[in-house]
This record gives C-alpha cells, sequence and structure tokens, in this order.
DNA sequence: CGATAACATGTTATCGATAACATAATACCA
DNA sequence: TGGTATTATGTTATCGATAACATGTTATCG
C-alpha cells in the first residue's frame, strides 16, 4: 500500500542544467522575447519537450503581480439560467487567456460574502465577475466593502447603480417587447405571471408589463398579476389563481418559459384554445419551448453571451488598471429578442 | 481618465513592521500554531484587523507545494446535468477548504486537451476532476498521458477503466430498475428511445433494457430501439420511428427525461392513454417531470451527489499521496432510484 | 580602426509566504 | 544552583519564476 511516487514536478532549474545555460535564458526562451540565439533556444526548446517542463503560473504570478486568474461568484448553479452565464464566461475567459477560480454561494449571510471575497483575493485574482442574482437586498454589503476590493469587480444580472460596473439583459425592454407583440395582435386584457418579486429581474419585467398597458391607457390592476417562484410547479398555481381573478383575460405575459409551459400545459388541458382564446409570451427561450404544443412565442435573453460580454469587460478593466488608469463605472444592457411562435 | 488608484495589496511584511514583530511571529499568529504569547497574538491580530491583511495564498501554495486547488475539467455547462454535477462538486469543494479552478472543453481534438491539463498543472492544482463525459472514443488520450500526470486524477461518468480512478451513475443498473418495473406492472412489449450511442451512459441504458428483456424471456430486437441525441425534439422523432417500427408496443423506456417528456407530449397529442395503453419511464428525475400529464415515472441519479462523492475521493487521493502512500484506483458506482409516478 | 549599436547570456534581487534552524528568556527539578 | 524543558521570538534559506542590471561578444559605420 506503500508505494513510492511523486514524480517531481520539472522546473526551471532542471532545464536550464540539463540544457546549460542560466534559468534566465530559459525563461526567455519561454516567453519569446529579448535575444536567444537559435543555436540555444533549440537546445532549450528539446530539453523542455524532453522533461516535459511547464512554467509554474503560480510562481510567475507572485513575482508578476498578475495571475491571469478570474474569481466568479456563482449562485443557483444547478438551474439552467446561471449554467449558461457560466458557460459563456468560460469560453470567453478561455478566449482571452483566463482562468476561472470558483466559489459558490449556497445562501446570503454577509459574513459568508467577505470570506468568499477574502478567498479570491487572497488567490491573487485579477477580477472579480458577480454573477448571483440580484435578490432582495442581497448586494447590499458592496456600499461598504466594494471599494476595499484592491481589483476591478464587475456585476452580473444587477439594477444598475451609481460608481459600479454592471452587465444586464435589458428585462424591461424584454417585457415591454413581449407586451408590445401582444398588443399588436389585438389583445387588450393582459395578465402576468410574474417572478418571485423579490428578485429584481422580476420586478423589471412587472414594470414592463405595468408601464405598456399603462402607456396604451389599458388596466394593469394589481390583482390581474399573482407571483410565482419560477417554477413549473409554481407557475401551474399561479395560473389558476390568474384565472380566478381575471376570467376575461385575453393573454398572458409569463416572466420565464418554464412557468409559462406550465401554462400552455394547464390551458391545454382545460381546453383553451391558444392564441385565439388565450395568448401566452413567455421569457428566457429555453430549448422546449420550441417543441411544444404550441410553441411558445417567447422573449429571448442571451445569457452566453451576457457571460462573454461580462469577462470581455473587466478583462478591459483590468488592463486598464495595469496602465494605471480607471473605466469609469458603467451599465452595460444586452438587448433580448421577440421570438414569435405559435403561442401568441 | 488617468486617475492614481491601486491600493496597495497588504502583505506580511507590513503586518509585521506595524506590530513591531518579525514576519515569522505573523505567520505563526495566522497559522495557529507554535508558541505565541497571548499579549504578541493580540497585538498582531489587531493590525492584521485594522490594515485588512489576508495571506497570499500564491506564496504559500509556492513554498507548501500545495495549492488546496482542485482542477476541474467540465463539458457542456449549458445542460442541466454537467451543470448539476458541477454544483455539487463546487459545494463539497467548498466544504473541504478547496477552490476549483476550471476549464471548460468545447470540442474533443487532443491537442486541446494536452493544454488544458498543462494549464491546470501550471496552476498547481492538487488533483484534477474530469468532469466530461465519455462520448466515443474522447478517453482515449489517458492511455498514454495519465501516467505523467503529477497529481491524482479522477473521472466522472467514465467507463470503468483497470488502474483508473472513476465515479459514476449506475446507468444499467438504473436501466434494469425502470424495466423490471415496467414487468413487474405487466408490460411485456418494452420498446427503448436510447441517447446518442456514441455516449457511454446511452450504451449502458440501453445494455440495461436488453438484457433484461432477455434474461425474461423477451423480444430485444434491434428494430425495437430507436436512436435520439438527449434533446426534446429528437425524442420526438424518434417517438414516431418508434411507433412505426413497434405498433404493438405497450410501453417505452427512455434514456433521459426531457425525450421521455416529448414522449408523453405526443402520446397525449394522439389520445394515447397512459399508463393503459402505454406506459413510460424516463430517466434523469427533471423538476419538471412531476409537473405533466401524466407525471413521468424516472430515475433518479443524484448527480449533485455524484458530484460532492467526487471531490471526496480526489481529496482522499490527494491526502494520502502526501503522506507518500497510493490509493489503488478504484471505481465507485452511485446507486439511482425508481421514482414511481403515473406514466407506468 | 576605434566607437557605438545590436545581440547573447549570466548574476543578483525580488515576489510573499513558510521551513528549518538559532537564540533568548523563563520555568522547573533534582 | 546548574541543567534541562518549555516558551517566545528572530534569522536565514527556500519555493519557481522574472525584473533589473551587468557583462561579453559580434556587427556596423563613419
Amino acid at each position: 500500500m506503500t508505494l513510492p511516487i511523486q514524480k517531481k514536478r520539472v522546473t526551471i532549474k532542471d532545464v536550464a542544467q540539463a540544457a546549460g545555460v542560466s534559468t534566465q535564458t530559459v525563461s526567455r526562451v519561454m516567453n519569446k522575447f529579448s535575444y536567444v540565439s537559435e543555436d540555444t533556444r533549440q537546445r532549450v526548446e528539446e530539453v523542455v519537450e524532453r522533461l516535459g517542463y511547464h512554467p509554474s503560473t503560480l510562481a510567475r504570478s507572485l513575482i508578476q503581480q498578475r495571475s491571469y486568474t478570474l474569481g466568479v461568484v456563482t449562485f443557483g448553479l444547478k438551474y439552467i439560467g446561471p449554467s449558461r452565464t457560466l458557460n459563456g464566461v468560460a469560453d470567453q475567459a478561455d478566449a482571452l487567456g483566463y482562468m476561472m477560480v470558483m466559489k459558490e454561494l449556497d445562501n446570503f449571510d454577509s459574513s459568508r460574502i467577505d470570506d468568499v471575497i477574502d478567498s479570491l483575493l487572497a488567490r491573487q485574482v485579477d477580477g472579480i465577475l458577480w454573477a448571483a442574482p440580484e435578490i432582495g437586498s442581497n448586494h447590499a454589503w458592496l456600499d461598504e466593502r466594494l471599494e476595499s476590493i484592491p481589483v476591478p469587480v464587475l456585476f452580473l444580472a444587477m439594477q444598475p447603480r451609481k460608481g459600479v460596473s454592471s452587465v444586464a439583459t435589458d428585462n424591461y425592454q424584454g417585457a415591454v417587447m413581449a407586451m408590445q407583440h401582444l398588443l399588436t395582435t389585438g389583445k387588450k386584457r393582459i395578465g402576468h405571471i410574474a417572478g418571485p418579486l423579490s428578485w429584481w429581474e422580476a420586478q423589471e419585467r412587472k414594470r414592463g408589463w405595468r408601464e405598456t398597458l399603462e402607456k396604451a391607457g389599458l388596466d394593469a390592476s394589481e390583482q390581474f398579476c399573482t407571483e410565482g417562484n419560477w417554477s413549473s410547479a409554481s407557475g401551474e398555481q399561479a395560473f389558476h389563481q390568474l384565472l380566478e381573478a381575471y376570467p376575461y383575460m385575453d393573454s398572458i405575459f409569463v416572466a420565464n418559459d418554464q412557468m409559462a409551459l406550465s401554462v400552455l400545459r394547464e390551458a391545454h388541458r382545460l381546453g383553451i384554445r391558444m392564441p385565439e382564446q388565450l395568448a401566452v409570451v413567455g421569457f428566457d427561450n429555453l430549448p422546449e419551448s420550441a417543441h411544444f404544443y404550441p410553441s411558445l412565442t417567447t422573449i429571448s435573453q442571451d445569457l452566453q453571451l451576457l457571460g462573454e460580454e461580462a469577462v470581455q469587460r473587466i478583462v478591459e478593466m483590468i488592463q486598464a488598471r495595469q496602465n494605471n488608469q480607471i473605466i469609469p463605472a458603467q451599465s452595460w444592457f444586452i438587448q433580448p429578442n421577440l421570438v414569435v411562435r405559435e403561442s401568441a
């Protein structure tokens, strides 16, 4: 059971010795700059290959004060949305030569948040991507903590704030597009199934529903909106509540597809014809949404792109800081699209 | 635009100086061992607090030759399965004090695989979790590369191999459970919609279907099985093909829930009564599956747990190696469960 | 042909922490 | 009271790489 193992890691010294040069020369060969004779270069490269040498990023980061690593804080990876965002982040980080160090939040007591930030900073991350959704006042910590963080921080899917950089889908605009589509098709009594209203994104979508109706001079009473928690099950329940509160409703804007699909299913079961009797528009554009009966008209938000953009932005911020400049804090929005299908 | 910034990072030297002690003493206070007088300890802790000092894990890793970091290689994060696994990995890594460095594969040309491994090793990860599914011969590289990797490697959802450690759901057993349930309810003409058969997991599930039928003396002809690609759309198509090939079929075992839900939908549309005329069993236990009409009987595989177990195992391997021992390579299986609902 | 630039390589200091060793002060015991 | 343990702290070497500086060699040119 006790066997000898551990092939020692090959270091720059081993290479230098084997090639009969100084470590500095090896470093020069690895980094392809400054002068190295063709002769030496080949000799070194050959040794590197033979010994299987790979420079320790760790040591390099230490001396260069730069790690090419992004700290990524996520929440709810088991849901499709966050994991698609993460996918975009991973792709783009890779493309730009950055590694990701991940921390997943389970809940939001703020002592934990301090720990998370500290552990990322201890890893010398060059920047932090905060990819946990804004729920209730779970972003309150940033008021007092943010300015003590010595690296750029970028928030995803957060309500824009002065002095803080963020990237988010334009949920309000998406909702407006959904509503305008319904209005265009002649619908006038439009109900809403909201997401959990502690979520900023749910609030924005609801605001889009309300304001569009109001601008059109239509009724946006509070009782025409019920609240779910994004899940299928809650969607079904919220639909029944809404049917009761608003029997003459001719269409619904549902805050996400998962709930919207439940609505389609229930409506179908109740023999309601769609879109004639009831038009339905969702939000998210899940893969399944295209394959339902009727297929779901929805707002497509490109979370992959959101993740990619976020990395792009933060890398710019990092580079600016390298040059001792600073990019003024800014909020970016990603525009969603309307995907018209059969349900509306 | 060009503003001065960059609060210098606080180092151990700053603390030592401010507290009037040596760096070594600060280190002793931070690591809570060896002798430090109560007096000094308090003084140092106070300075640490005041300056907001956090030790650089980077420097520590360098000297200790240990990074408390796991390399995690993933694939297909945009799908629910991989991201749930990752969720489990993240949770458990956190619980055990490890950080994760992630790399996502986009495809499988093996030069890229070498790069991925090299970049993880350059980060001095203590171990590697290979959480990309086995498809075709995409794991072939490990024959020649694995033994040159100086840290433990653990594979997830891989076919067991001699000399390689892995953790996987017992897909075969899950399939057998599904089939036995169908047999118990009196079904005898059982079709199968497989996942893409280049995937090992899809193969295993199909094998469970075939062998269970054969053992029961029933017909498991090749034409009673069609192949999808895990997606809703492909499930629908595969179902139609199967209906044609096996019109007298009284039940179906579908290799995942996403396809199974399409089957439910289509069958419902065609007016087929379930489970009397056609019983359906899926695999995965998606949240939606409980809320369909009929609700879907399925095999629940706990991917969260899979991820957690994997971290547990690799940390054991890492610790063993620290003590210069080696844990013999081993394959672990996670047992899935049958969840009986209305569809079968 | 001597001076200057371009090329090639080596030496030493450094990043931030800990390991290993050294030293000093106090306590305890025969 | 001298000797050994225990407690408390400092000094120096080290991890693996690169920065900064130094030095030597070969071209190039007026």
